[in-house]
DNA sequence: GATGCTATGAAAC
DNA sequence: CTAACGGTTTCATAGCATC
């Protein structure tokens, strides 16, 4: 692809999409090089789905979340290598990664454990592959892991090129649509998709397929206003967005979360209800120390309970419940008691419950906690950690 | 008729 | 030997209740 050195028509900004490459089995390569080659994917909690594939198991058809169960036979088959997940190791590369963007530009947004944009507005633009080969190499050298960077005018084109340099060996691992011909580049999208953008998921893919936006040059040349009415405003700004419009903002400092979840599904059925209990305990302290990690305080508790839905033929039962706490708290002891006397709420005996979990809502910043404070002239100020919700 | 709350669904990684 | 199936988060909307 000819870098295109010509004075671009309007001011456009270069949004870089960096994403490590099948990044938990990467991860598990870095440490055991047999893997290399070979078909493996990496199991959710208690061994159950796959939740990342190598690019040989991808070959052999090994769909994203497929229970390991069902992949026994193709496994034994091919070699598959089914492996636990770790957690830990994978934050830990992720952060290499990250700190190591970081230095290409100022304007980092990291947006999951293993995509992280970077803003390169402003750099040169005829340099911006050379650029992007430097991240990769580096990336590569210094941790082990594969990365492809895809680089627009728009992170919905940013994912997508990402997508491209993915894809078409072509491109080398990296993609720059703001560096091509827009005959070039309509010619590149008329082959893509529409299911491969950002936003576009199972459903929505279809129902556009049925009016006719095969590709993503079809939905690129969609009138806006017109899907808008059919679907959502989602939709509208992914148009937007094709077209080299900005409508999502790189977020540099993440906003805190506003409701925090912790559940699991049980490595074997629960009946009763003393294990539940301690579940639900535990769940509980892991989503309040997330809760103080961001400074926030909860104004609501949810507790749910469920048995296993794929188990067909044994009787089902799914509840859960909300309960509105007269004053916002980050205390463990408050949030688990809370959470305990709703598990006795929704608990009923003799079912094989499978999962279980608790979720923090109405949640409320330090910020928001001091502020409320001052406004509320310090009523119910007892040790700071209380806050009364207005 | 406008506004607010809740449950639900779709999407993402 | 059999059965076995992730976890979080956000955003938008539809339906219903309320002012």
């Amino acid at each position: 692809m000819k870098e295109n050195d010509m004075p671009l028509p309007h001011p456009t900004r270069s949004i870089a999409l960096i994403d490590v490459n099948n990044f938990y089995v990467s991860c598990e390569r870095v440490f055991n090089p047999k893997l290399v080659g070979v078909p493996v994917v990496v199991l959710s909690n208690n061994d159950g789905c796959a939740v990342a594939r190598s690019n040989e198991a991808k070959a052999l058809g090994v769909p994203m979340g497929e229970p390991w169960f069902k992949l026994k036979d193709l496994a034994k088959q091919h070699g598959i290598i089914g492996l636990s997940s770790n957690y830990a190791l994978y934050a830990d590369m992720s952060n290499r990664v990250m700190s190591i963007l970081r230095e290409y530009s100022p304007d980092q947004e990291v947006y999951s454990i293993d995509e992280s944009f970077l803003d390169l507005t402003g750099f040169q633009s005829r340099d911006l592959i050379s650029y992007g080969q430097h991240m990769r190499k580096r990336i590569l050298k210094w941790t082990g892991l594969p990365v492809c960077v895809g680089i627009g005018s728009t992170k919905t084109l940013a994912k997508l090129a990402n997508h491209c340099a993915k894809k078409r060996p072509v491109f080398n691992s990296v993609c720059n649509f703001n560096a091509m011909l827009p005959t070039e580049l309509e010619h590149l999208l008329c082959q893509i998709d529409v299911g491969e953008i950002w936003g576009i998921g199972r459903k929505l893919a279809p129902k556009l397929q049925a009016l006719g936006f095969n590709t993503v040059q079809d939905l690129k040349r969609a009138n806006p206003d017109r899907l808008r009415q059919q679907f959502s405003v989602v939709l509208e700004k992914t148009i937007h967005e094709l077209n080299g419009t900005v409508c999502i903002d790189l977020e540099e400092i993440s906003p805190p979360k506003q409701q925090i979840m912790s559940s699991r599904s049980f490595g074997q059925p629960i009946r009763d209800y003393n294990s539940l209990a301690e579940s639900i305990t535990l769940y509980m302290s892991s989503a309040a120390v997330k809760l103080r990690r961001q400074q926030s305080f909860a104004g609501s508790v949810h507790v749910f309970i469920r048995t296993s839905p794929f188990k067909q033929d044994a009787p089902q039962y799914s509840n859960g419940i909300t309960i509105p706490l007269p004053s916002a708290t980050d205390n463990t002891m408050q949030l688990v008691n809370i959470a305990l006397w709703g598990l006795k709420q929704i608990y009923r005996p003799n079912y094989d419950y499978a999962k279980a979990g608790v979720m923090l809502s109405e949640l409320v910043t330090a910020q928001g906690v001091q502020n409320d404070l001052f406004s509320q002239s310090g009523a119910n100020a007892e040790n700071g950690k209380n806050c009364t919700l207005s």
